[in-house]
DNA sequence: ACGTTGCATGTAACA
DNA sequence: GTTACATGCAACGTG
């Protein structure tokens, strides 16, 4: 037994006589052995110690020919060491027990290997020339235990075999350039890609086959479909002791390197690129001096470099396409340096908005952190030394939370890292493994404008299915050839950091790295669409229901706009018809557009409407119950005679009737502004939530240019929402506020308290009181619980209670609400109860009046000044102040609603009302 | 008051 | 219907 030592030289753990389980961690998904201390991959002893007794070293996967050295350190990432004991091909995942399978099974399965590999096939002549570029077919299997020695068999097929003495030396094996193994098959090719690509490419080194066979074997399907998109630029990679293998028994492409052809070498010593996808080794890239001829052909021909996902080496059949890295032959040769090391690229992830944030977290995707990290048992994780590409060292700790009975991976301590490389949400952090030390590297790419693929369209892809027929082809000319010479072709672009560069992210369309043939029309490139998918998810539904909020905002100020001019028809008269103990006015006929007017309050409360002539557009005061048809002109303002003429001056100056208009415009925008956010986060949140954006809103000005930031809170909290959570900033962020401040956060939240408390208080004496209310007739179960919407719980209260709510102040009405606990629902509104639960068709101008008084009450209170008071200091005869914007009361002709509003917000309802006055307040002061 | 930590939850993707 | 994941949030720790 060979005892091991951990790789980690500053760790230097060693494993005790050999019982190398002890003291290192076997992962179960992964290929090798970890050490425990310091978790570094080990995997050399594993399969020494499996396969101790091979002497000469060569053993290869019974199934698909994979070999395994024993002793070579590079061989290592061919097979998986399985806790059960064995290994398995990482090539095609079958299970090599090593103790205990019996010869005659292999033999049995060796032979019917050997039968598949030897079936004829229909072969093209082309083909047939195209079978003398492609070496012949390989198998070799050849086990030992412990105990016994399987030896199998031999097989050997095809020009060019190998020597019969399958166990060569290692000075042999690098005599080839490092490529020990080779199975091509000449059934399966690619068509079209000679006359794509002339030239030495194409010419002779292709396997080819007619497109319908080759679409026919779903196998290769499926073999493709793993692999297909990941390329990997094949060179001989010198200095490291590497093999290669396709999947088991399963046809492939073979795009042979020409770069090897023209240095003359054999071909046995050449891989081609979707060989290497195939079973993607990811052996570290090193351009040949001598492939750039060719690279520059294939750039010449339009095959910009690109990147690829490529399906990760092991567990690919479990990983998310998503996560496959995309890491390019550059990047890969940038983290190796100038070693003979393989960089294995293991996944790779778009940061999201938490795992750039400062919270230090980053999640990593459960099949990525249960195939290449070590196995942690524990939630408190293991410690684990990640390599940037600059060689430093980051230490996080790699953990778990138990979360819906499965686990959430998480690598903790990530900010210094993430702040090192200037990191944010969008960009892509890679993770890479070196062979043979073991050692996790971290590369990344900055996002830019351009897009990835999306999943589905990777997924697609992988398995042939994005679009019709003969994209499967399409694919394999493009993304082959085009992979195949990814690294040259990078190296072409010289000096550019492929970590640093915008150029090098993701799969730039722009930069055309890729056309993706629909229906096999060559000119029809089908343009991917754009990723979408930002750092949250969407779906398509929420994508659907996108809409930018200026749009939506200017949709809805027009149909506000819409309503607001909406009048009765005037010959008609309406039924009155009662609905949910509502009167609502029913009328035979539509209603027609009326003319716009503006609504103004004096310091006396005294409401004045204001309509433009459309002849001299001079502005003239109506009273404020006059309807007015779309028409109106000097000469129909029966109601002042010195001012039915055109000719006639304005009663307010020009600057005074702008600043009218405009603060009109702002009221009336801001307050649409706050109902439809309101709308499109979720209402049933609300009355709360509602007071207090109305009250931020006035806090911060005119929200038709404040663009709201984007909310990272609870997912309830949806951009725009503007609740008292999502308006405030950032814990110890923004302004303090004093214990006397009087903005409208603060005053917010001393509503909202006081409500809060109440609101207790009414429970209290609620639940004391259900059982009377229960045998009342007007005793709803939202009365008892106090949970009713405003407009709902107006019409739910005691009709012997009306008169409580009469014409007086809505301060007064709360002080009767707070005496009179358990009876009256909170959430209704003062105004609502006056305007329509008492009476809904009361007077107007008694409304008016009552609605007045509590905003300047509200204004004093709080030590806000309003422009009524002001003007009225002033005591100019144009004192006037926007009562409300319009077009906020429901189910009210528009004019009365606006100048019940008026009066909504003042006090009543606090937290419960829609916050209109905060608005009014500010923006008035 | 602020940062950290661990869990809970909503949503999208997947089966 | 289930799973994975992004992230909200409350409990807790610290200065």
């Amino acid at each position: 037994m060979a005892t091991v030592r951990c790789t980690n030289v500053a760790c230097g753990v060693t494993d005790p006589g050999g019982e190398w389980r002890r003291g290192w961690e076997l992962r179960s998904g992964g290929f090798a052995s970890l050490c425990v201390k310091c978790g570094m991959a080990y995997e050399q002893s594993a399969f020494c110690d499996i396969f101790h007794q091979k002497e000469s070293g060569w053993r290869e996967c019974c199934s698909c020919g994979k070999r395994l050295h024993c002793g070579c350190i590079a061989s290592k990432s061919f097979f998986h060491l399985l806790d059960t004991g064995g290994v398995q091909c990482t090539g095609c995942m079958k299970n090599l027990e090593v103790p205990s399978m019996p010869s005659e099974v292999i033999q049995s399965f060796l032979s019917q290997h050997h039968q598949r590999v030897n079936a004829p096939s229909p072969k093209s002549s082309k083909e047939n020339d195209a079978d003398t570029a492609v070496t012949g077919r390989t198998c070799e299997m050849s086990a030992t235990t412990s105990d016994s020695k399987i030896d199998v068999s031999k097989f050997v097929k095809g020009k060019g075999m190998q020597n019969a003495d399958l166990e060569p030396s290692e000075s042999e094996i690098r005599s080839f350039g490092h490529i020990k193994w080779e199975q091509h098959s000449p059934e399966v090719g690619i068509t079209s890609l000679s006359n794509r690509y002339p030239g030495p490419v194409g010419s002779s080194l292709i396997s080819l086959q007619d497109e319908k066979d080759f679409m026919t074997d779903k196998s290769i399907c499926e073999s493709l479909a793993q692999s297909c998109l990941s390329m990997s630029l094949l060179h001989s990679n010198q200095g490291s002791n590497t093999e290669t293998c396709n999947s088991a028994g399963k046809p492939f492409l073979a795009l042979h390197m020409a770069c090897s052809m023209a240095e003359g070498k054999d071909e046995r010593n050449t891989l081609s690129a979707l060989q290497q996808m195939q079973r993607p080794q990811y052996i570290l890239a090193k351009p040949l001096k001598t492939c750039t001829r060719s690279f520059s052909e294939a750039s010449k021909n339009g095959l910009p470099y690109m990147r690829v996902a490529r399906p990760p080496a092991e567990g690919r059949n479990q990983l998310l396409p998503r996560y496959w890295p995309r890491i390019t032959d550059q990047e890969l040769q940038q983290i190796s340096g100038d070693s003979n090391s393989t960089i294995v690229p293991l996944f790779e992830k778009v940061l999201s908005a938490s795992d750039a944030g400062r919270i230090g977290r980053l999640v990593l995707p459960k099949a990525c952190a249960e195939a290449y990290f070590p196995r942690i048992s524990q939630p408190e994780g293991v410690p684990l030394t990640i390599q940037d590409t600059k060689g430093k060292d980051w230490h996080f700790q790699f953990r778990f939370w138990p979360n819906n009975n499965s686990r959430m991976y998480v690598l903790e301590g990530v900010t210094p890292c993430i702040q090192s490389l200037q990191l944010q949400a969008g960009d892509t952090v890679t993770f890479s493994r070196i062979d043979p030390e073991g050692k996790l590297v971290m590369g990344y790419r900055k996002a830019t404008n351009t897009v990835p693929l999306q999943d589905s369209q990777i997924s697609a892809i992988a398995n042939g299915t994005f679009g019709n027929e003969t994209l499967f082809t399409g694919i394999s000319e493009n993304v082959s050839a085009v992979s195949g010479y990814s690294g040259l072709l990078q190296s072409l672009k010289g000096s550019m950091d492929p970590y640093l560069s915008p150029q090098s992210e993701h799969l730039n369309l722009s930069d055309g790295e890729i056309s993706w043939h629909k229906g096999g029309t060559s000119n029809e490139g089908m343009q991917l669409q754009p990723l979408q998918k930002r750092t949250r998810n969407i779906g398509a539904k929420s994508r659907r229901l996108l809409m930018n909020t200026d749009d939506a905002l200017e949709l809805k100020l027009t149909w506000e706009e819409a309503q607001e001019l909406l009048r009765p028809p005037p010959s008609a008269k309406p039924s009155i018809v009662m609905i949910e103990d509502y009167e609502v006015e029913e009328y035979d006929e539509p209603p027609i557009f009326g003319k716009k007017t503006i609504f103004t309050a004096r310091p006396s409360g005294e409401q004045d409407q204001w309509v433009q002539c459309d002849d001299c557009y001079k502005w003239r005061r109506l009273p404020v119950d006059v309807l007015l048809l779309s028409k109106w002109s000097c000469a129909d303002n029966t109601w002042d005679p010195k001012r039915s003429s055109c000719s006639a001056p304005d009663e307010l100056s020009q600057q005074e009737m702008q600043m009218l208009l405009r603060q009109y415009e702002d009221l009336r925008r801001q307050r649409t502004s706050a109902c439809f956010k309101q709308d499109s986060s979720q209402i049933a949140a609300s009355s709360l939530d509602a007071l207090a954006a109305a009250a931020a809103l006035g806090d911060v000005g005119n929200q038709t240019t404040t663009p709201y930031a984007t909310t990272t809170k609870h997912p309830r909290h949806r951009p725009g929402c503007t609740c008292i959570v999502c308006i405030q900033p950032p814990s110890g962020k923004g302004p303090k506020h004093d214990p006397t401040c009087t903005c409208n956060v603060c005053m917010t939240v001393k509503r909202r308290f006081k409500t809060l408390m109440m609101r207790k208080r009414k429970r209290q004496s609620e639940r004391e009181e259900a059982e009377v209310h229960k045998k009342a007739p007007w005793g709803s179960k939202e009365e008892v619980e106090g949970t009713s919407s405003s407009s709902k719980g107006a019409h739910h209260l005691d009709p012997h209670q009306e008169n409580e709510f009469s014409p007086v102040s809505s301060r007064t009405i709360v002080e009767n609400v707070e005496v009179s606990q358990g009876q009256i629902d909170l959430n209704c509104h003062p105004v609502s109860h006056d305007s329509q639960a008492a009476n809904p068709r009361n007077s107007m101008m008694s409304l008016l009046q009552d609605a007045y008084r509590p905003l300047e009450t509200y204004l004093k209170q709080n030590g806000l000044t309003s422009l009524a008071s002001q003007q009225s200091k002033e005591g100019s005869p144009s004192s006037l102040t926007v009562p409300q914007a319009p077009g906020e009361s429901e189910g009210k002709v528009p004019d009365e609603s606006h100048f019940a509003s008026a009066s909504k917000d003042q006090e009543g309802g606090d937290d419960e009302g829609d916050g209109g006055t905060d608005m009014a307040t500010s923006d008035a002061s």
